[in-house]
DNA sequence: TACAAAATGATAGTAAAACTATTATATAAA
DNA sequence: TTTATATAATAGTTTTACTATCATTTTGTA
């Protein structure tokens, strides 16, 4: 269905671009693999230089650091995310549906099989869920901003916030409700699966979450804003 | 207002407790500064003990680690709060206006000044607003929960949680919703101040802010749920 | 007031993390 | 074929994240 796509990786994240080369590609989607194992504080490294026979100093010739290769992955996640998006609004009209269709999207699982990528998509959902807000949640961030690092994710907002004003013009908080939705889309997940007392599902269940954001967003769409 | 009131904190979060000694309440108070100074990432106890004046070791006597003692400054802001809402919400009957005075309370930032406590309240919702996530975001989170260590923060969900189905018993998501509202009021001020074009507002503006959750959250609740 | 128990300080040490540097070897491009 | 470039192998540095030991204060209680 999806034709294989490329997507345009910031260079500002890299040192050498990691797709050019067998090694590159390597790094990036095992060290996917190893961070989603370990979680983002105890991967090094060195450890994914042992998983994948190679030596460290051949890692930090692609990746300044550690928190360079959680950005790099995260933003690609946000990337394709929003290539999916373009793919599946394609000749839809009504903003309701685009919206519901982005919903879907968003909270879904990913296929573990399929991967048309060298980047494991259902990899990289779980990464999101995990370590997403420790890509911006540092001293870092007006620089990493400035550098432009996070901008597929505004991008991905700012088309979310378009489709808000399609469906209301008159709707006041476009892009508030654009990144709640988009927050809320992987953070209650995460919340279902390990502090379920946060939420109002016992067992993970995403057909619970997506009635929710939708209520949410229609709900608050639809009542005028003076 | 406030009296000086004690917050009971779960003694699996330290090795002996700070509040009983000068030290400990130093290591606390000045530990949570040191960590807005420098982020969690920078922060480190050999950093802190040269501040305070003390050692290392004498840091690790009190808490096994970093980790656990973000989790037990971000567990008191919580429990603060939780407080403040209760004192706040006395002789209040409506829930509506129940609703408006907690997220008052979320998002208007506290003042410098004004600490009771020897943990200042200001810098607490300063490490909230950066560092709240990276309490729960970790592998150990099943065991932490385990050990309570999230109570305070799911009992102010609880507590919310039950005051929109006190406004509407038939509303299905008052734990998705009570979370959403919790979630977004440091996430959204965090947005506003260092990724604007996550929100509609250009300038930092509490009102703003407040006027998006109050008309998510009561769009929300009004609405039927089907 | 005196003595014991507990807390703190001073110091040292270890293992791992987070890098940097150097040189040799393999691979690819001209 | 040569030359540039990438990778491997190895080693080294500084900092972090601890643990251990013992001396010295401080505190609580008889």
């Amino acid at each position: 269905m999806l034709l294989d796509i490329r997507i345009k990786m910031n260079d500002k994240l890299f040192l050498r671009n990691p797709e050019d080369s067998v090694l590159g590609k390597r790094i990036v989607s095992q060290g996917l693999v190893l961070i989603n194992k370990l979680g983002f504080e105890d991967f090094t490294f060195k450890k994914l230089a042992a998983e994948i026979e190679t030596t460290e100093a051949s890692i930090y010739r692609y990746f300044e650091n550690k928190h360079r290769l959680l950005v790099y992955l995260i933003t690609w996640y946000w990337s394709f995310l929003e290539y999916k998006v373009l793919f599946s609004l394609n000749n839809i009209h009504d903003p309701e549906v685009k919206l519901k269709t982005i919903i879907g999207l968003l909270v879904i699982v990913p296929e573990r099989a399929k991967s048309t990528e060298f980047i494991s998509e259902f990899e990289a959902y779980e990464l999101v869920k995990w370590e997403s807000s420790k890509a911006y949640l540092t001293r870092n961030i007006t620089k990493d901003n400035k550098d432009r690092l996070f901008k597929p994710y505004k991008d991905l907002c700012h088309r979310i916030a378009e489709i808000i004003k399609e469906y209301n013009p008159n709707y006041k908080y476009p892009y508030f409700l654009a990144s709640t939705i988009l927050e809320m889309s992987h953070a209650q997940k995460f919340f279902m699966e390990n502090l379920p007392a946060l939420t109002d599902s016992t067992v993970p269940n995403d057909n619970k979450l997506i009635s929710f954001l939708e209520h949410l967003l229609f709900s608050s769409i639809q009542k005028p804003t003076k």
